[in-house]
DNA sequence: ATGAAAGCGCTAACAG
DNA sequence: CTGTTAGCGCTTTCAT
């Protein structure tokens, strides 16, 4: 690598213009403090000081400095500068998949903290595997991140109390951590889904399904078990093949919503565990003559403009984000809080599905 | 911060079983490879090869070591390593807004390269602002990724031309460098355009609209060219007031369709110049008694769905994220290969709104 | 106001 | 197979 800007600086010797000459070292040649200190002809701390904006230093000094920092294009190395500060001035996110429509936002508002704290955040998706979260979140550990927030796919997160012990700032978000105390929050799962779900027992259903994710990730088994009080308080029996739960691809949402739409007792209203599931239910009801309400959990851009409009249990993917950065800096800030859970409440919005009344059969 | 461990080593004196005793030091009293050496009773180049798998230590010592390991909870210092070996293992991506539905798949995309690569990606939302994008850029060069994606905001690249010369590599996305040559892979943004506007011609429209983003933004000024391209080929004059380039605010968008709809002349179809847009003027169109055509730039989530469908002229994020990280390994992976300027073609896909015939005023 | 020396935790280069 | 030494580029400490 580089090896063309090396030969001409060996060639051409004299080219102190784009390439100045300076001391052959790795990244790829770049300048040091040393460089610039010789060149300005001042010590090493001076440039440090003028670098860091440190007081201390005579007007002119500094102007000489800056122009020798602009000749050789410097720019301070932070692994230098971290290794002996101890901190990194960054944080890391480790969610399932950047490219979900919830994550999006909930990453962006997670930086938008960080940076005015001044810190830097770099995200990993975990793509729901235990392993890789663990994999991620220990490499952010080896880059002593300052801090971090984990949205776990795992169930166990004991690899992470020597880091923690170590002085890891560390917010679990959306889904609380396993086998480790630490700050959690978390959107209200258990009474945002048992709200939706009564809802629909409002509109006069009785026979209503639950497609949802797989049950080893916490917001799954919450819903489910809203949707089961829900049930419950209206006395309502659930039927075992009203219920599923498992992978959010379309195939199988699909042919569990089918499933329950058909046979005996078809159910009149489907409550959908997630944003994914809801996607897919809304296209297999809008292939099928007779109509089905449905709540989603989660809300979906043009949920509006369909027909009918989608009803559903909207939670703010930001705000978790947020509530869960602040956290994370009242920690690095020094205060020594007990673990703590903090809980969001969610929203129903009603445009039209979940207010479909049950069609007889 | 981390008081409260400290304050349970001084007093405790022995308690070597969670928070094993050791040196004090920062990064919140970690230990380090002397003291993980010390512990095993070998020297720290040992502990060094048993931690990178480097081969030359006998089965027992390296046991010995992965002991001392496990009981201080040892975890290697990436900073250090990487202040000696100069490489980063991390490449940077700067986008306009990870909370854009565009983005989260592009930026997926870029980090699953990058881990195939054994490198962890840190992105940064430079929320349109060329000063923001800078500073993100300046700072990911700080701290020495090896890499960098840029989704330019500015018009004016040179202050990257110190970095890149020191070794930087980098690509451009979706819309090219300023005042610097680097690669840069792009959607074929006027072509793109100019088919999804003769699509409307085609089916009979001649006062088409369009509605863009900013014309600072490249990708709005090529396509607005698409526009006109495709009007002039079919000899079709453009009213001014049919062309509307600035912020994707919904507010502004709204006013604009409002606008080209009403008085005289208005159009009898709308090409939308990017998803924002789209989004927006369904809204709008919705409202309206008189049915509109409508091609968007960018395919939309649930598109297929509304009624009607939206026809839409589709670029592939992913796939211009994956080009351009495919490309940066190339750069870093030693190729001196000459800037180049790769676009992909994108792909009209229709269903509905986009062959809605024009109706008389 | 300025600088020299020490050292952060690690790896490269060389001994043994 | 194992250990010792030097030094990556910076900040800290302490002189001057």
């Amino acid at each position: 690598m580089l090896d063309a800007t090396r030969r001409d600086d060996r060639t051409g010797q004299r080219t102190v213009d784009r390439t100045a000459r300076r001391t052959e070292n790795r990244y790829g040649n770049r300048p040091t403090m040393k460089d610039v200190a010789a060149r300005a002809g001042v010590g090493l701390k001076t440039v440090s000081r003028v670098v860091n904006a440190e007081p201390g230093v005579t007007e002119d000094t500094e102007r000489r400095v800056q122009e020798a920092i602009a000749a050789l294009g410097f720019r301070r190395n932070d692994s230098a500068r971290v290794l002996r500060k101890g901190r990194t001035a960054s944080i890391g996110l480790v969610l399932e998949d950047l490219a979900d429509p919830f994550y999006g936002p909930l990453s962006r508002a997670v930086e938008e903290v960080a940076r005015a704290h001044g810190a830097l955040l770099i995200n990993g998706s975990s793509a729901e595997d235990p392993e890789r979260e663990q994999e991620l979140v220990l490499a952010l550990c080896a880059r002593r991140v300052d801090g971090l927030v984990v949205i776990p796919a795992g169930v166990d997160h004991q690899y992470l109390e020597p880091e923690i012990a170590a002085g890891v700032a560390t917010v679990f978000v959306d889904r609380p951590a396993g086998k480790i105390d630490a700050d959690v929050v978390l959107s209200d799962n258990f009474g945002g889904a048992r709200g939706g779900v009564a809802h629909l027992i409002a509109q006069g259903h009785r026979r209503i399904g639950f497609i949802g994710d797989q049950p080893r990730i916490h917001t799954a088994v919450e819903r489910v078990r809203g949707y089961r009080a829900a049930m419950e308080d209206a006395g309502l029996a659930v039927d075992d093949r009203w219920v599923s739960l498992g992978a959010t691809e379309p195939e199988r949402v699909r042919r569990a919503a089918e499933d329950m739409l058909t046979g005996p007792d078809p159910v009149t209203a489907i409550f959908s565990g997630n944003n994914r599931v809801t996607v897919t239910v809304i296209r297999v009801l809008a292939e099928r003559e007779r109509p089905v309400a449905l709540v989603g959990f989660d809300d979906i851009e043009l949920g509006d403009l369909l027909k009918p409009g989608v009803t559903v249990v909207s939670q703010d993917a930001a705000q978790l984000g947020r509530t869960a950065a602040d956290r994370l800096f009242l920690q690095l800030d020094g205060a020594a809080l007990p673990p703590e859970r903090i809980e969001l409440t969610t929203r129903l919005i009603q445009r039209g599905s979940g207010e479909i009344p049950p069609s007889s059969p």
